[in-house]
DNA sequence: TTTCAATTGTTACCGATGTAACAAATTCCG
DNA sequence: CGGAATTTGTTACATCGGTAACAATTGAAA
């Protein structure tokens, strides 16, 4: 251990970041292949798709989404017909988001395949380092949160 | 647990991006507050720091850079002065890329600063919470590494 | 040797993304 | 009530990043 220098493949941020590049580029492939969709449109797709109707901002919170990010996927949804807007009854500022059927059909059509991809990496591991990377995610996951909290 | 859904926070390839985002976005205060660094320069001097001479497409494989962002962030340093480039001897397709005395003080700046980070996010984890994230990490490396040759 | 393929690094082009400015609507207070 | 501040969502602008084309060089094959 040299105290000078930074060990890049050791180094947590480092890490996190290839593996999520490795993983993501590894994964677009299937929404971008069958059907075109950019990550921030997936990322629409699946959150409506889980949770049903939502306004943009709570789409750009829960899915950690930019809301210039949620503004462009909404429209190319919608533009696909994938998604439809309905005004909210008391604040003409929001706008409630639905999949329609045919953005209904393609979440499901989705969802088999994103299952599948997990459970091929995951097979890869043994039954205790899958339980190592789901608790120590689970647990960074919660360390940030604090950090947060902290500043 | 609906198998008709799928639910984001659990999905392997959505935590991991959201944390590196988290974590990388933290971090790049550090070098962008201090030194006006972009993320790729930031990896670039850190690779550099590490290895001492390398030529651009080692960079690009050792620090998982696509060649066009090593090609403009050794461009960027050399500008601040902070690099050189050497000729390699026999190959005149090659440069071999080394720190200056500037940029090796900013690296010997910066090294501490990501060692502080880093152990800030793991001091908010228990000792079994860090193993698990560690480990998990290098599991999942070595996963994606055989997912890869597979295909 | 000579020609064709592969490698190294740069750059033009285009799409993606964040910042900041913005319009419209709502809420907060005085 | 009424003006200021906040919230919601969109868009202009600038920047970043990958694809593909490229020039230069080297290696391989014949």
């Amino acid at each position: 251990m040299n105290d000078d220098l930074l060990s890049l493949e050791e180094f947590l941020p480092y890490r996190l970041n290839r593996l999520a590049d490795a993983v993501s580029r590894d994964f677009s492939r299937l929404y971008r292949d069958r059907f075109g969709l950019t990550r921030p449109e997936w990322r629409l797709l699946a959150t409506l798709g889980q949770y049903g109707t939502m306004t943009a901002t709570a789409i750009g919170q829960h899915s950690a989404m930019h809301k210039t990010k949620v503004s462009r996927a909404v429209t190319a949804l919608e533009e696909r017909r994938w998604l439809r807007r309905a005004p909210d009854a008391t604040d003409r500022r929001v706008e409630h988001l639905t999949l329609t059927k045919a953005g209904e059909d393609a979440y499901r059509e989705l969802v088999p395949l994103a299952r599948e991809f997990e459970t091929r990496i995951l097979e890869q591991m043994r039954p205790a380092e899958k339980s190592a990377i789901i608790s120590g995610l689970a647990a960074l996951e919660r360390a940030m949160l604090q950090q947060r909290d902290h500043d």
